[in-house]
DNA sequence: TTTATTTCCTAGTATAACAGTAGGGTTTTA
DNA sequence: TAAAACCCTACTGTTATACTAGGAAATAAA
């Protein structure tokens, strides 16, 4: 299952993708939108720095910002920076394999499968979907 | 992340499906070739017993058989009988969904979709694949 | 009939992850 | 200089994971 980390790291970069204009989004704001305590959302927020998806800006009237443009983003970059890894087996996190039963494991191939459907779809969302969603939604006002 | 009890519950199947012969494959035997204990090996197989895709044999020469032929079961209903669902996020998890945000909820769509990919690709595997890549193992001689 | 084997059932336990809350510090702008 | 916002670390309650343990019941072979 995917955690409140990854989950929340999707709507923080749709929210800030959505209602940045150029300006840094703060995380008061989002928290009010999304319900999400601003405590919290200052976790998620950090991996998604410490990934380079996000830059902050300090101070008063500071808050987020993307760092590149919106389509360019896809949620398998987003998920992974919040949740580590996306891999449905621990053999798969790392580049190489250090699992003892790795030589004759008859498996590996069936989770590097599992794993390849994962990264291929959620690599095929980018951003910039979600947020269309999000601005089709009915009874949305985004000129607030 | 899939746990062991999806893992092992793949591995017993492939086993009792590539060592019995008609005859009911005992945990003991299981145990020793998957390097898994005995007792925990009950826990995952009291699991698989329950999901109807095993029937256990009781008593001295007793084991494990197959329910059906197979090339017939697919690895979803394997794991989801281990794991209880492979839904990422809880919102899926039952047939009617639950969730306070359900309704304008932009991401839900995204989990559906996710969620989608990993049916398709389990389901798309037989336990029968599986026991074949066993077979197709060097080193491994079946006629003990 | 006894004994060994095997499944069945319940309970317990140590560890780690999850999902936050809390408090105080630093930076920047008005 | 005060307010707003990010930054950093620590703490906590709850749940899930990954087992271990003990014994009861069933069955087949000796």
């Amino acid at each position: 299952m995917v955690s409140t980390k990854g989950r929340y790291a999707l709507r923080l970069m749709i929210d800030i993708a959505t209602y940045s204009n150029g300006n840094p989004v703060s995380l008061k704001d989002v928290s009010a939108r999304q319900d999400i305590s601003v405590k919290y959302l200052e976790q998620v927020v950090a991996l998604l720095v410490k990934g380079r998806l996000l830059i902050s800006v300090r101070g008063n009237n500071g808050g987020y910002m993307l760092t590149k443009d919106v389509a360019s983003y896809n949620t398998y970059e987003i998920l992974c920076a919040a949740e580590g890894s996306l891999a449905p087996v621990a053999c798969l996190q790392t580049e190489v394999n250090i699992c003892k039963r790795a030589e004759g494991c008859t498996t590996i191939d069936y989770w590097k499968g599992y794993y390849d459907v994962i990264k291929k779809y959620t690599e095929g969302v980018s951003l910039l979907d979600l947020v269309e969603r999000e601005k089709n939604k009915s009874g949305n006002d985004y000129s607030i």
